[in-house]
DNA sequence: TTTACATGCATAAGAAAATTATGTATATTT
DNA sequence: AAATATACATAATTTTCTTATGCATGTAAA
């Protein structure tokens, strides 16, 4: 992660997120998707990165595959079905998130 | 703060904020401001933010004054010149964070 | 009447999640 | 040959929060 501290709290939504559009998809694949979707904006480091995968995978989010290719070492990660339950939940409370912060900081929108 | 990670990294937003619609406020008062302005969503608790509030006023965006009320002490704080522009920084790196957010988890929102 | 709840401040111990700094290794580009 | 890109990983430290605790006054409920 980078820039806002606002960011802290949300690596694991945004792994989850990406992982529910991209079937499979192994660590630097999601730097560099991170950083591709957010115009720069957005740099996942690996110091997060890789913590944050090993705990998602010893929570039983996600599973591993390794797979050898060009001589390198992935490995890839794919959703487990608690892991696809987890991700709408995650994505509901960003939803929440930033309704309420909203109204916080945007008098125009209000909760409901 | 309470209940979702994703308010990690927002405290100090939400009470600048909070601070340019009010002039004056004082710590117990926020966390009242909050909780209405969320329907009881966000709770600010306050080990994290009296040392919030200690923090910025070190920081020299904020100028306390103390009044005695109701015979209970009651520790206003206000915006200082600085104060009021880095809310106003914040606040855009709010916005950015929210798009950044919303175009990572909802393809429809692009970032231009 | 005393017990709970509300108002008002504060700090300390610990947890969670990041940053920063390294480390290893291979492949490609300059 | 050196720099950059690809690909993983961990350790030390920092930031920011939660939880627990403490003090003090005022009011409502049992």
């Amino acid at each position: 992660m980078s820039n806002s501290k606002l960011y802290k709290g949300s690596l694991t939504t945004i792994i989850l997120k990406l992982l529910t559009e991209s079937d499979k998809m192994y660590g630097y694949e999601i730097t560099q998707k991170v950083k591709e979707l957010t115009k720069g904006e957005l740099k996942i480091t690996e110091g997060a990165l890789y913590p944050a995968l090993h705990k998602l995978e010893a929570g039983g989010l996600l599973d591993v595959e390794v797979k050898k290719v060009d001589n390198r070492l992935r490995k890839y990660y794919k959703l487990t079905e608690n892991g696809t339950k987890e991700t709408a939940s995650k994505l509901e409370e960003l939803a929440s998130y930033i309704a309420t912060m909203q109204a916080l900081v945007n008098p125009k929108f209000n909760l409901e």
